[in-house]
DNA sequence: TTCCTTCAGGAGTTTTTTGTCCGAATTATA
DNA sequence: TATAATTCGGACAAAAAACTCCTGAAGGAA
């Protein structure tokens, strides 16, 4: 309904590497596993969030991925900026190219309020604070895989 | 950012008809060059509405699209849940099969309120109220053409 | 050094979405 | 009846998104 693939992988591995010691190096594979989503393409998705800055990675044993140092106060509104592209606030839900108080579309003024609570909300929210939510364990960051289901 | 192309044609050309004199058919050809959109294209989304029960539509000369009858009050929802499918108010934002207050993401409880927003503005929001808005002269269901600017 | 493990990066494949083309069926009108 | 205008429907094509594969480079450890 709102975001692409690559967007929802992207935040689902950012916030499993904010829940893991930090400095400790968490593996593409692992991630991946966890995640239950396709290792090669995850991988080419942290490759580019390390080009952006948000991660750091290392190569050889003991190889992986960290958040860059700082980076758990990202919002999901800079990690969306980069995987959706940075016209992600500002499309109109018609489509038109120009859209505006001035130039306006049938939907623009009803849209707009709910598009600022949105960014708003994606503004608002932390790796950090995600992190830790997933931490209680009250929250899930990925379906159960089959193999956690009771055996048949 | 919310809304598949298809989608956003099949809007903007409800909307259109919707403008138009009531029992006077439509040509595709003539919203698409209205809506500055691929004509073969907006023809197979026309069919679908057709199909689904949204238009009539007329072969041979004088041919062309009406809304059906009573449709004027058709809201965006019902378009939405024809053009994105039937799950389009269930889905999770992570991309979760399986996300609800009990098993929830932990995006779940902030995205949830604007989320109902959304479905709240798509079902408040009908074809005739649209059209009358387009008809006013203040939005705009289309970029201008390049035909449309100041000769150069 | 040598081996093993990991990421880097490019090329390629598959799937989905978007868009095109064309012949057949239908209808008003001359 | 013949003609022109229109939608219908299926096959096809192009573009974008999602995903895979392979080779190479870098780093740690035996």
């Amino acid at each position: 309904m709102v975001l692409s693939r690559t967007s929802q992988y992207a935040i689902q591995a950012l916030i499993y590497i904010a829940t893991q010691a930090p400095g400790e190096p968490v593996l593409n594979r692992d991630i991946a596993e966890r995640l239950n989503v396709p290792a090669a393409y995850l991988a080419k998705i942290l490759q580019s969030l390390c080009k952006h800055g948000l991660l750091d990675s290392f190569r050889g044993r003991l190889g992986g991925f960290c958040l860059r140092e700082g980076m758990h106060r990202t919002t999901l509104m800079q990690v969306l900026l980069l995987t959706e592209g940075p016209d992600f606030t500002k499309s109109c839900i018609l489509g038109l190219k120009e859209c505006s108080d001035e130039t306006a579309c049938p939907m623009h003024f009803k849209w707009k309020p709910v598009k600022n609570k949105i960014i708003a909300m994606m503004n608002d929210m932390h790796l950090e604070d995600l992190a830790k939510a997933v931490q209680t364990g009250k929250y899930r960051l990925a379906d159960l895989p089959a193999a956690a289901l009771p055996a048949a």
